[in-house]
DNA sequence: GCAATATGTGTATACTGTGAACATTATGAT
DNA sequence: ATCATAATGTTCACAGTATACACATATTGC
């Protein structure tokens, strides 16, 4: 059993796994795109070339880390809607919340995962957690707004809350609605009550 | 006079409007942000550091970019409004499928203008660009929606308004919102056209 | 045990941003 | 017109990057 493998030093033993991980910490703590993979093994401690052996180059690198951040991104939205007490439509808008925040306290994941990425939309897994979110999005949009499960108006409903709350994230992180923690929290709440007017 | 400067081979005499204009079309004929300055240099005919006397450094001049992006998009914004016939709604209605318009056509420009350029929210001439549109936007939201100026729910629907023309354009060049060129115009009309639920 | 495979390393190449010294042209004062 | 000075473009230099290729070492199946 070496799966472990902590003390043979030329195998590192898990690096897909480490490199993700430390990927993902290396992205937010540079102000922009600033990512190398020469940094990233310099940080897991391996020589510039081994991540090679795990990805095929740096684009498919940032497409799996794209991945990872749906997979975090898609857990926090269902925490949000299934944790929330009260009603469909407050649980509705807590999720709402969390999506902003999610952008705001990962914003170049954020970016990066509905970013440029090369074949993004050809990657199978990709497409599927993102089909899986806008499916329960549409589930609980016909709940809230009584609307039938596969009607026009509940397809431009979710296009439209879909857009409110990502674009909600990208003008914060752009710096359009800018101020505190609290001020950002509250005009996103705002914005968001007054999209489902009759909370 | 030697402002046109068109046969001195050393001066080039115009270079930073030059170098702009190439650099807008640079920006798109790369996928993603595949931008050097020294091709743009190479494109232009003119040596690798020559940039360097009109821009302090690349963020320099991806941030002159971006504020032109704003301008070329502000104008836009102006025209769908001011040119559009009938209601102010319909006008309204126009100028968000503009704004959607303008994203799908220079994606590469309209992720610049709102992406993560150093100091971009320190430039004055962007921020005033920037707070001209929300001042435009809020004014026909006022009429359209008949809400008092300065009041709360303007600015919450302000906010809603520009989230969603934005989020929409996001999710186009995202490929969330994918399909034929009218596909794609349609299902932003039929989203925004929810939005302002009267028209 | 040992061959095949998987995984990490070293070397090499072409490209990038950028600093510094240099070359050429434009400009403005006399 | 002359000539110092500033503006603008070039050349050279250097460190950092992605990535291809050959090599080293560990793991695994037989």
């Amino acid at each position: 059993m070496s799966t472990s493998g902590e003390n043979s030093s030329y195998h590192h033993g898990n690096l897909k796994q480490t490199l993700l991980q430390e990927g993902l910490k290396m992205l937010e703590e540079h102000a922009d795109g600033k990512f190398s993979l020469r940094e990233l093994a310099r940080r897991v401690g391996v020589s510039a070339n081994s991540s090679y052996r795990h990805f095929r180059n740096k684009d498919d690198l940032m497409l799996a880390l794209a991945i990872e951040g749906h997979l975090l991104f898609a857990k926090g939205q269902m925490d949000a809607f299934t944790k929330t007490e009260g009603s469909v439509k407050a649980r509705f808008l807590a999720t709402g919340l969390a999506y902003c925040r999610f952008a705001r306290q990962n914003p170049a994941l954020f970016r990066l995962m509905f970013g440029p990425v090369s074949k993004a939309n050809e990657d199978e897994q990709l497409c599927r957690v993102r089909e899986a979110n806008l499916t329960a999005l549409k589930a609980s949009l016909a709940v809230v707004l009584g609307l039938e499960p596969h009607s026009e108006e509940l397809a431009a409903a979710a296009d439209g809350a879909w857009a409110t709350v990502h674009g909600l994230s990208h003008l914060i992180l752009a710096g359009v609605i800018s101020g505190s923690e609290e001020e950002i929290e509250q005009r996103v709440e705002m914005a968001l009550r007054q999209w489902l007017r009759f909370i």
